[in-house]
This record gives structure tokens, C-alpha cells and sequence, in this order.
DNA sequence: CTGAAAGCGCTAACAA
DNA sequence: TTGTTAGCGCTTTCAG
């Protein structure tokens, strides 16, 4: 079973040559019906299966794509890995997925090392950390295949899968504005990071649109996305003890999102009498919170196989692919009690 | 940077034979210092790495481990496989992760699956389907190396890694009788899982001990581990449906756990008043919820850690492996206000 | 101390 | 229609 034949088995084993056995296996046409059929039936027999790794030194292709994201312990990647592995398997590629905890160094390495590996095309999401893209459009010059989703470098020509970000987070503040909320906040990823710019974009113009005044002292960056749990806590504190304190903040990111809800609760602080809050999350219990949280949803399954798709049609393209194209997919507001205005 | 420099190149640059090369690269010592420096040097200029898949084709080993788990977005197995990936990534193993979604027949495939892809070896936890482990005696009987981590297969002769389940379910149970519950459900898994068993052990002890008759309405299981929502939502209304129903239920499973707290907030029956909740689960926004959750808690991490180093040091044994060991682990009790008795 | 050659499993160009 | 052979990158006898 482990053991497995080879092809040169079959040859023996049936009197004839190797070749003469790959051309049945792979459907030659130049090959006699009958041994074609007689070399068959003993495959199946004996449950033959090429061996990947000879195929993979001889075609130099490793079928197998490398992920670089922050982590997976992250219900956004996590969903996004689900929908990368479930694209992979069926067309035959493997994944291997690498952390670069949002550091620069980390996701250098973990490029160098996927490459080392052969990987035959790279699937990125930058880190917090990453202003250098050099190494990608290095490569993307020679021609090796790279998606970005998410956390694109935006001024690299190759595919790129992100969420209208713009739109997530407009509709976000929006809602909080609507509910009467005045002096909003806004915690968030790095500012490197192309998502925060547009997040950032999307609630200010929220802000404008309904003539509230944006407040330099309620921006608040988190460079390590979260990673430095007391990154968080001190925003979080310098916020509350601001003169005047924010009646509600929207956050920007899946962790951060999470974060705060932790160190709230640990600070004893009320969402959402004392604060409101709404954030970017891919969580599915974000309902059975205390309270129950308004969150901006990524489809982040989805994302991961579109990504996917086109990285995969990049590797198997004949011709060197030159056009790119991004595609943009939509998010999903959930309102739930942590955005309520309680009218006292 | 990705298309490397082979021996070859390093050996027709330098004028010395590809072996001369091998040799320097592998630090043999039947080679003249001068014609190592060399080599070496050069092989650092050019950034030289060796091809893993010539190498795996050479050594006939892969370097890449199999995980067969029933699904990655559970806060258990993320968890895990973070503990896996930690440890095969540093001893140079790459792992390859297929998902059974509680079907055997998708377990099946996907060992199959793994072994065609000359996996140097197995770690499994199995479906909610498996009764039948005979793919995997065969496998071990030939020397194949795998270990069982969490759904064991307790009758095969390999190395083991679980939690104390026993334990862990007799402690929550007691938390409950002692703040007062007399009635107390025990939702879980398929019987076919060992986990399940000893979880179920754990609990009816816990009831002996204090004096309570289990009532065999009380106990219900979910055979398809929670993947069906109706599945668990049915036997939840069940429960609430009885005679003398419950006053708390006592969950054995990560999913299950989740899975019912959506459910009751569906059905606006009140934790912990009108029913209290405790149940095994690994996820870290427990404390969270409305209201915190009472969990068991797996060293899930540390699990995936020490089933991978066992497997690595079986993969890499000179000898064949013939003393296995199982080894168990602590759960951990963190009491929450959802099992809290309200005393009106 | 170093080189030539075989072989891991497979495909494909070339011969027959 | 089939067989022979070379080669993918590397290690490892076996000669020299």
C-alpha cells in the first residue's frame, strides 16, 4: 500500500518497456489497444499511483503553492486558507502555509524558504511590518507566479484579490453616526498596510459626509496588528482618558477587533453604554458576545479560492501572463447591540 | 533567486566533478580543505539550495507529514495544527493537511490520498464515522509510521496523545452538581470516539460520587460531531422538551459546545437561569460571551506538538519502533458564570 | 583526495 | 506500435 509499484514494476512484470507503460497510463494515442487495455487493468490491479515526486523533478514543477500570511490562528485567514485548500485540492496542488507574526524579517525568510522548496507560484499577505516589497517585484520580473489578497503591495503588476474595504468601513461608521454618536474612534492596523489607508479612507468620508469634524488625537495605529497585546490596552487607555473620550470606536482589524473586546471587559468598561463599538471581524460567534457585536464580514472563503484560481491559472498559463487584473468582492455590515445608542 | 543554481552549475563553474561538489556541501571529510573552501564559498556567493525533491526522490522520503483532522476552523485543531507546523517547520518536515469532515469514507481517501503523495508519515485524529481502523493496522503492521492524537484508535499498537478526559469531564460535572444542579444533561459526540467514552465515564462518576441516578434521557449524542446543525438543534429541544428537563448540560465536544450556544440564543432560553452550560472547547473568546463561558480546555497546542515530535523521532528511528508509548496530558477547568447556580 | 557512473521514478525524443 | 536512451538534481559506491 505505502510501498508503492513503480512503473518500472509493471514493465517486468508484464514483459514490456517502461515507456511502453507510461504511454498507456497517460492515454497516448501511439500505443496498441491491446496492451494499452492489458497494462491498465494491471495498474488498477495492483492500485499503481505515480510516484508526484519523480514527476515534480522531472516536469520541474513542485505542484504545491506557498502561503504567506500573519497567522492562522485568525478567523479571517483561517476561512481564507479554508477556501485556499479547497481550490488546491481539487487541481492537484498542496499548500504550505508559513507565519510571518507581522514581521518584515519573518515573511523574507518564509519567501526564501518557500522558494527554496519549489513552490510553483506564492499566495501573500503582507505583513504589518512590510514597506520593502523589492523581493516580490524581483520575482514577478522573472515571471513567478504571485496573487496577493488582502494585504496587497499595490504597486506591484500581478493578481490581487481584496474586499472593498472602502465601502466596509464607510457603512460601519455610517451606522454609528446615524445612531448619535458623535466623537467616533478609530483603532487600527499599521498604517504600512494599504487596508488601513482605505478603511482609514472609508470612515473619514463617513464623518465628512455627515459633518463631523475628524480628530487627529481619535486615529489610533496599532503596529503590531495586534500581535503586542499591550500595544491595544495603551490605545485603548490613552482613548478613554482623553479629555474629550470617544463615544464609540470603529476598528479596523480582525484581531484588534477581538483585542478590544478583551481589554474592555478587563477595564470593566460598558459597550456599549460607556462605548460603542464596531469592527472588522470574521468570527462567527461575534453574536453570542456580551454584547452581541456589529462587525464588517470579509468573505474570506471566497477571497481565498479566487485567489487561488487565478494563481493556479498564472502557473498553468503557456504564455507569460501580462495582463492582471484585481478583483474587488463586497463586505457585509451585521448590526448587532454593541452599536446601539441606549437612550437614557 | 528562484531559478537556483544546481551542483552542477557550481561543478562545471569551479572545474571539479559533481560529487567533489555533494562532498563539500555535505561536510564529508574525504575531501582536500582548499577544494571545500572553494566550493563553499562560491555555494554561499550564488546562494545555492539544495532541490528537496531531487533529494526526496534520492532518499525516497518526502519530508512532509500527513494530518488527517475532522476540519481546521475549530478552535481545538487550529490550535493543534499550530503546534504541528511549529515543529515540523524547524525539523525541515512540511505538512500536508486533509479535512474528513466527519465521514469515513472522506478519511479513507484522504489517507490514501497522503500515501500517494509518499507522506513520510501519519498524524491522525479520526472521523465521528470510524468504527473500522483497519486501512491503519495495515499500514503500522508494515512499519508505517503514525500517530494518534486526541481520537485514538485504542485498540492499534503506536504512539498516543490525549488529554485526561476523564478528568476533565469529572471536574466540570462536579463543578455543577456542587453549585447545585441535580438534573444534568451530558450532550456529545458519536460513541464510536474513545474521547467520547471517557468523557461519558467521567461525567456518570461524577454523578455516582454525589449520589445522583444518571437517567439515560439526559445523555444525547450528536453522530455527526455537530456538523449538522439540525442534529444538534433537535436533540437540544429534546432535552427542554422532558418531563423533568434538565438544569444544566454538560458538553463534550468543541463544536457541540459552540454549536448549542447559538442554539439557545435561537431559542431565548436563558444561561445560566434557565438552563446552565459548561462544556470542553478551546476557544479563546469563551470569556466573551453572554454569559462567560465554563470550559474544559485542552493543551491543544502542546498536544500537536508532542504527537509530531513523536512522529518525527519514528520517521527518523533507525530501528524499527517497537516500544509505543501513549501519553496524556491535564485538561483545565476554567469556571465561568454559565455554570453559576442563580439563587432566587 | 577526486572523478566517473549508476540510480531514485518518470517522460519524451529518437530509433526501430 | 514499441523499445532504447537520456536526463531532471542529487548521493554514493567504485575506481583511479
Amino acid at each position: 500500500m505505502f510501498e508503492s509499484y513503480t512503473i518500472k514494476d509493471i514493465a517486468k512484470a508484464l514483459g514490456v518497456s517502461t515507456s511502453t507503460v507510461s504511454r498507456a497510463l497517460n492515454g497516448s494515442y501511439e500505443i496498441g489497444a491491446e496492451t494499452k487495455k492489458l497494462i491498465l487493468e494491471y495498474a488498477e490491479k495492483v492500485n499503481y499511483r505515480p510516484n508526484p515526486i519523480a514527476l515534480s523533478l522531472k516536469e520541474q514543477k513542485s505542484h504545491s503553492i506557498g502561503v504567506v500570511v500573519c497567522e492562522v490562528a485568525n478567523d479571517y485567514f483561517s476561512q481564507a486558507i479554508n477556501g485556499i485548500e479547497s481550490i488546491a485540492y481539487n487541481r492537484g496542488y498542496h499548500v504550505i502555509i508559513t507565519q510571518t507574526h507581522e514581521s518584515f524579517d519573518r515573511e523574507s525568510a518564509n519567501v526564501q524558504h518557500l522558494l527554496s522548496r519549489h513552490v510553483d507560484g506564492l499566495l501573500v499577505s503582507l505583513s504589518a511590518e512590510t514597506t520593502d516589497t523589492s523581493q516580490y517585484k524581483y520575482l514577478l520580473d522573472k515571471g513567478f507566479p504571485i496573487v496577493f489578497f488582502d494585504r496587497i503591495a499595490a504597486d506591484l503588476n500581478t493578481h490581487k484579490v481584496i474586499a472593498n474595504n472602502f465601502k466596509g468601513s464607510f457603512d460601519a461608521t455610517e451606522l454609528l453616526i446615524k445612531q448619535g454618536f458623535k466623537n467616533i474612534a478609530h483603532l487600527t492596523n499599521s498604517n504600512n498596510l494599504l487596508i488601513s489607508r482605505e478603511r482609514f479612507d472609508g470612515f473619514k468620508t463617513a464623518l465628512d459626509k455627515y459633518g463631523i469634524g475628524f480628530k487627529s488625537g481619535y486615529l489610533k495605529h496599532c503596529n503590531h496588528g495586534g500581535m503586542i497585546q499591550d500595544e491595544v490596552e495603551f490605545a485603548i487607555k490613552e482613548l478613554l482618558a482623553m479629555d474629550e473620550s470617544p463615544d464609540a470606536i470603529f476598528i479596523g482589524s480582525d484581531r484588534l477587533t477581538i483585542s478590544s473586546m478583551h481589554i474592555l471587559k478587563k477595564l470593566n468598561i460598558n459597550i456599549p453604554e460607556d462605548i460603542a463599538l464596531a469592527g472588522f471581524t470574521n468570527s462567527d460567534v461575534a453574536e453570542l458576545f456580551s454584547p452581541a457585536l456589529t462587525v464588517v464580514r470579509q468573505p474570506a472563503f471566497q477571497i481565498g479560492q479566487m485567489a487561488t484560481e487565478m494563481l493556479i491559472k498564472t502557473i498553468e498559463s503557456k504564455w507569460p501572463v501580462e495582463k492582471f487584473i484585481t478583483e474587488q468582492v463586497e463586505t457585509e455590515l451585521i448590526i448587532r447591540s454593541s452599536s446601539q445608542k441606549l437612550h437614557q
